[in-house]
RNA sequence: GGAAGGGUGGCAGAGUGGCCGAAUGCACCGGUCUUGAAAACCGGCGAAGGUAAUACUUCCGUGGGUUCAAAUCCCACCCCUUCCGCCA
């Protein structure tokens, strides 16, 4: 959520950031607009209310200081009653302004860094760094290596579930496996973050704090007859776990990594990466997620980075890393670096982490707050990325390590975990 | 799912219509004392809005109602604890 105050100091100035992701946010009839309009009138119902408040108050205190001399009150209790009426009738016109105002702010998305580069789609990303070097020999997709070792098992999945779900079978379950706790020993024992497990299904209130709801709903898979939802990335309720706290500030920054599933219904992605487990409605992931004070967001995002590429450097799997225009970032991010890994199949690089830095959008709408020097609550800034997505990172090493002899080498920091050199 | 009890500041816990944003204790911050620390003593100490600063307003699980006046009375809902049922 954008901070109230600077919305109305700096109207114009958080509107030329919020225009560097779409002009369109700034239309007649948007969000931002409406959210101005609503404000005002808040504002104003409010200082009205207030008046009326005060006076009702000091008089009800008379009030009771007469009746407890014994005096009579009545006539002053049925001038009262015309006031509280009153109160009562603006009261209920202040809410309604108040709640369309917050509807408002929480559809608006955060405006984005100054860092990050103006553009309006993928294409306008910039590339940072490259690492490894990537094969540009013919490669078979990820799903023939696979089912061709007979570990992945896509027709399974499709009579399970439907589209978009896959059975991982033998070494390829293994693999999934193997995957998560190799990333999770490396972030908790080289990396110094402490790892959570936490529940798959969370309320509308946490997606609320870090900016799935309301306006996305449509992405989630939400459980019938209840307010639950099946997590659509570990985000929600890692960085939630703090949700309504103040945090002494000597105990910042938090670091956790977690292990979990990811739900995402792909509506609107029909037709896009079908084949495979590119594009899954289940899928793993080793979630990495900091709370820290504003000042130092910038630092550790770079840190948080460099955590993803180690696990992608620790698997010899090339990759790039990317800064994301403004068009492209999600709504909760002011920056966003993702890393893409090289699949040789289509020889292109892919998207397997997202590290993001949300300032202190998640920090307000989630009412995690630590205290400053002065004593003083303020919302935490957030950030979180992937360390990394465990189904693309194991299509990656499926294509990277496959020899012409059928077989896949494995990286050498996987051979404990999985017992074998090959596939 | 059934029954009973309960949700008050960082924590514990008092408060059953006005003098309550709320006793008291702990924790925390500042000071006195001390070589230093502890103890003791003195003072401070919830959040949000608002203001130049005050004032003022709101918040005692959530939402509604009664009243001049609600933490306190009424209704609904949510959550927690214990017992029973079920269960990995």
């Amino acid at each position: 959520m954008i901070d109230r105050k600077s919305f109305r100091r700096d109207f114009a100035v958080m509107g030329a950031a919020l225009a560097r992701r779409s002009p369109s946010l700034l239309h007649e009839g948007s969000s931002w607009q409406q959210a101005r309009i609503f404000d005002e009138r808040q504002r104003a119902l409010k200082a009205e209310l207030e008046v009326l408040q005060a006076k009702r108050n000091r008089v009800s205190k008379d009030i009771g200081a007469a009746k407890s001399r014994g005096e009579d009150a009545s006539d002053a209790i049925g001038r009262m009653a015309e006031v509280a009426g009153r109160v009562k009738a603006l009261d209920a016109e202040t809410k309604e302004a108040e709640d369309a105002f917050s509807r408002m702010l929480l559809e608006i998305p955060n405006p984005p860094h100054a860092t990050t580069p103006d553009g309006v789609d993928e294409s306008d990303n910039i590339e940072r760094h490259r690492w490894g070097t990537p094969r540009n020999d013919a490669v078979p997709p990820h799903w023939e290596i696979g089912e061709s070792l007979g570990i992945l098992d896509f027709e399974a999945g499709v009579r399970l579930a439907g589209s978009r779900f896959s059975v991982l079978r033998g070494a390829g379950a293994r693999l999934e496996r193997a995957l998560m706790q190799f990333m999770l020993d490396l972030h908790a024992d080289q990396h110094g973050y402490e790892e959570v497990w936490v529940p798959a299904i969370v309320n509308s209130k946490a997606l609320t704090g870090t900016g799935q709801l309301p306006k996305f709903a449509d992405d989630l898979y939400r459980l019938e007859g209840e307010d639950a939802f099946l997590i659509p990335t570990g985000e929600v309720p890692i960085t939630n776990l703090y949700q309504g706290q103040i945090l002494d500030a000597d105990i910042l920054p938090i670091r956790h990594c977690g292990y979990t599933p990811c739900f995402r219904r792909e509506a609107g992605s029909a037709g896009r990466d079908t084949r495979g487990m590119i594009r899954q409605h289940q899928f793993d992931k080793v979630e990495l997620v900091w709370l820290l004070p504003p000042d130092g967001a910038a630092h550790a995002l770079m840190q948080l980075l460099s955590h993803a590429e180690a696990v992608l450097q620790a698997l010899a799997l090339p990759y790039r890393a990317m800064d994301l225009c403004a068009g492209d970032i999600g709504f909760s991010a002011e920056k966003t670096i993702d890393l893409e890994v090289w699949l040789p199949s289509q020889q292109c690089y892919r998207e397997i982490s997202s590290c993001s830095s949300f300032g202190q959008f998640q920090g307000r709408r989630a009412g995690i707050r630590y205290r400053d020097a002065a004593g003083k609550p303020q919302p935490v800034a957030t950030l979180n990325g992937s360390g990394l997505a465990i189904g693309r990172t194991l299509v990656a090493l499926l294509e990277n390590g496959w020899q012409a002899d059928g077989r896949v080498c494995l990286p050498i920091a996987l051979q404990p975990y999985m017992g074998r050199e090959y596939l």
